[in-house]
DNA sequence: AAAAAAAAGGGTGTTTTTCCCCTTTAAAAA
DNA sequence: TTTTTAAAGGGGAAAAACACCCTTTTTTTT
């Protein structure tokens, strides 16, 4: 299964390369490439042929700005994963995307390794890795951690598995732990996320993009 | 709890009667009205908060009718109940409609109460009645019954249950049912939806838009 | 360096779910 | 007017799910 990525920059050589890159990896197709949100919004209005998977976001565009435009996504297309693009690390304006809506950020001269594993990531985990960076970013600077819980490391894979029709044994085999260890994630969950049962933890997956129907 | 309904079509003397209809129920109120699709899906897009509950959607309108309008609602916001309004019973439009993603069809001069309850369904059992008589309409003219699966009376108000951190003794209590014929419910469910488990049927719910998270 | 938290897992018991089977009554269809 | 199907419910058993208890090792924090 391939991934489609629609790349957004006001600056076309930019773009350009980032979206060769994108087509380099055997996962992911460039859809098209946008010049300003608003450009974006109408793509997205026009067909759902149009809805990518991810979006990479610049901040800084002329007519509709990154930070505009992904909460327009997230209200709008709450599935489509936003990433932002920016060239210096200017804190303030990162921080903006973030509580926008966007799931990470990435430098503009990322070396093609990190972009690609970050879009894995992505489309694997639902979150990408700097997610955690983020928070960190995020508590440091408006003192509580957004609204979102740190989950630990495979807690978000078990959440997704847990929103199959798989038994708790048949998720443990999956993920190559014992069914005991599950039993711990779950327990943690429950109480972390104060549901009952896994009716909860599935809404809660869904309300929180972590498991997309 | 009252309902956001928008009122879609070209005439404005209906659509102000028809909405003059739907504020007099105390339930209901017009959240705006529009000339035509196109109009529709800018305000839509606009701001979340012009998303309503229901629309009330004329057939035949310049620029954007309904049947596209209909298909666009389906894919871009598909927990938006549309309901086509006809002038007359012309079904091959109507038809389109069905297919396009409406979940039911009203005469233009339909009675207040007859309105009034298929609101009122709309919203508390997610279907329109006359989807029964949809079907009919369907399977007489294509063939086959859609894809979609007749559902045994309470069965969808206890899908709905199931859907919450309720067990099935409480679902039953709810429902002032035995215990038992909840087991069959379920057990008649996992077998025709082809699900395993209950997270199966949950999901079933939430993908055919049974149940909204 | 000490304390706290994360990650993995063990043991045991209760409650729920799931899966069969089967009955009666009423409403639809053939 | 039979025959089917829907709707409600019963019994019993096996399999999951859920709740709490606890240990060890490794990271992180402080």
């Amino acid at each position: 299964m391939t991934y489609s990525v629609v790349v957004v920059d006001d600056h076309t050589l930019l773009s350009q390369a980032i979206g060769a890159m994108v087509n380099s990896f055997d996962k992911f197709k460039v859809l098209y490439t946008c010049k300003n949100g608003r450009e974006l919004t109408e793509k997205f209005s026009a067909s759902p042929k149009n809805i990518p998977d991810i979006v990479l976001m610049d901040i800084n565009m002329p007519i509709m700005n990154g930070i505009e435009t992904t909460e327009w996504i997230a209200t709008n297309h709450p599935f489509v994963n936003v990433m932002a693009l920016s060239v210096e690390d200017a804190e303030k304006t990162i921080l903006q995307m973030l509580k926008a809506g966007a799931i990470g950020y990435l430098l503009k001269d990322t070396e093609k390794k990190v972009l690609e594993h970050a879009l894995i990531e992505v489309v694997e985990n639902g979150f990408y890795h700097t997610k955690n960076v983020t928070n960190i970013l995020l508590k440091s600077m408006t003192g509580k951690s957004q609204n979102d819980i740190q989950f630990r490391d495979k807690e978000i894979i078990f959440m997704k598995l847990a929103c199959s029709e798989l038994t708790y044994k048949e998720i443990a085999d999956k993920m190559n732990l014992s069914p005991k260890t599950i039993d711990g994630y779950r327990d943690h969950l429950f109480s972390l996320l104060e549901v009952k049962n896994r009716v909860g933890l599935v809404m809660y997956a869904i309300k929180n993009r972590i498991y997309t129907p």
